[in-house]
DNA sequence: ATATATCGCTAACATACGTTAGTGCAAATT
DNA sequence: AATTTGCACTAACGTATGTTAGCGATATAT
């Protein structure tokens, strides 16, 4: 009877939760199996329950925390006195690195949450489309200030959320450049695409 | 007993590959039953079989044509005359044309493709770094002739590629821009941050 | 009109799944 | 040292899944 190990200041069940990223990953919320999970844990599946409450638990739990996150860093940032296209610089800036150091949990948050269950899934889409809206303002005010070009704001949007969700295949690659070196040619990319 | 209904020079199979690719994209592969897909074609799930060997033919069968699709239309623009940037924009244009008007398909075979099994999954894997490679390529030549910025341009095809999934969220949202103006938007911002 | 192949139906299968109940050991608390 | 709590185990449940078998009706070909 081995018990799950944990480190200093995580619990069983962030174990669990780390571990279920991972997988989430790999197979997809639904391919993944509770017993798929207990394995990589080391543990029989029956002993999740003890820790958790339900799979999709982990799904809310992993969810809600990268979109908690990233709500606060823009709170933080929208409150900034500069420039529009700075703020998206350091916004992207946040993303990728969220997106290297984080990837597994980012991934699952944001390819995986159409599997949640009401309420948590009307929620969360809201938290998605109102983050995407501010972000699409603070493109408008740019534009207005001659920052920016004249674009479709969301269609902008989309472009820089979902380039970065490219990252999932730098992680892939075998020969993969520097996260610094990823990070500067993305910037370079996407502001230089849309500053004037 | 109602048959299922064809419309010209389309097959019973090609009616339920169609409705496949619907259902795996709002609910993904695995998520989406055969009784799910059975409902949505008007019979019961076993009548399926008289036109399908398997769940996992359906996914073959979308990712596949997709993937052949946009291999004939890659070979046809590389054979162009033209400079590297402008092959870039084309190839560009012709994904988000296709994610525009084939959505369900584009999507599922851009997303759902893990579900693959072997040898097709190797299969799918091959193809799809061997046509990234092939644009990092057109890429890598537009740089050496001063066309494009110096980057890196494997990173250059996972924002290009990328991005233009970002499309599912254009489908999605309730205010569109025209389709036009959405190719507009996005040649923009993407040539234009390759562009020196 | 008759024969044949097509195709949708019901019934059922084996399997995989998420999850619960109940037991007993080991660690934490007193 | 004694007691309580935490936690992993085995066993099993109900349900959903992909798929097969076999029957009968309808459309197609002769």
């Amino acid at each position: 009877m081995a018990r799950i190990k944990t480190e200093k200041n995580t619990t069983r069940k962030d174990v669990i939760v780390s571990k279920a990223a991972i997988l989430f990953r790999e197979k997809g919320f639904k391919a993944a199996s509770m017993r798929d999970l207990a394995e990589s844990v080391g543990v029989e599946a029956a002993s999740l329950y003890n820790h958790i409450k339900s799979k999709t638990e982990l799904l809310h739990e992993l969810c809600f925390s990268v979109a908690n996150r990233f709500l606060q860093k823009l709170d933080e940032i929208e409150s900034e006195p500069i420039p529009a296209i700075q703020k998206i610089e350091k916004i992207l800036r946040f993303h990728i690195v969220e997106m290297v150091n984080n990837y597994e949990e980012v991934y699952v948050s944001d390819r995986e949450w159409k599997h949640l269950n009401d309420p948590y899934l009307s929620n969360f889409q809201n938290q998605r489309r109102i983050y995407r809206k501010r972000l699409a303002a603070i493109i408008e005010t740019g534009i207005k200030n001659k920052e920016i070009k004249q674009i479709d704001a969301p269609t902008a949007v989309l472009i820089l959320l979902h380039a970065i969700s490219g990252i999932e295949s730098w992680h892939r690659s075998k020969q993969k450049i520097t996260a610094a070196a990823l990070e500067e040619n993305m910037v370079t990319i996407l502001v230089g695409g849309l500053t004037i």
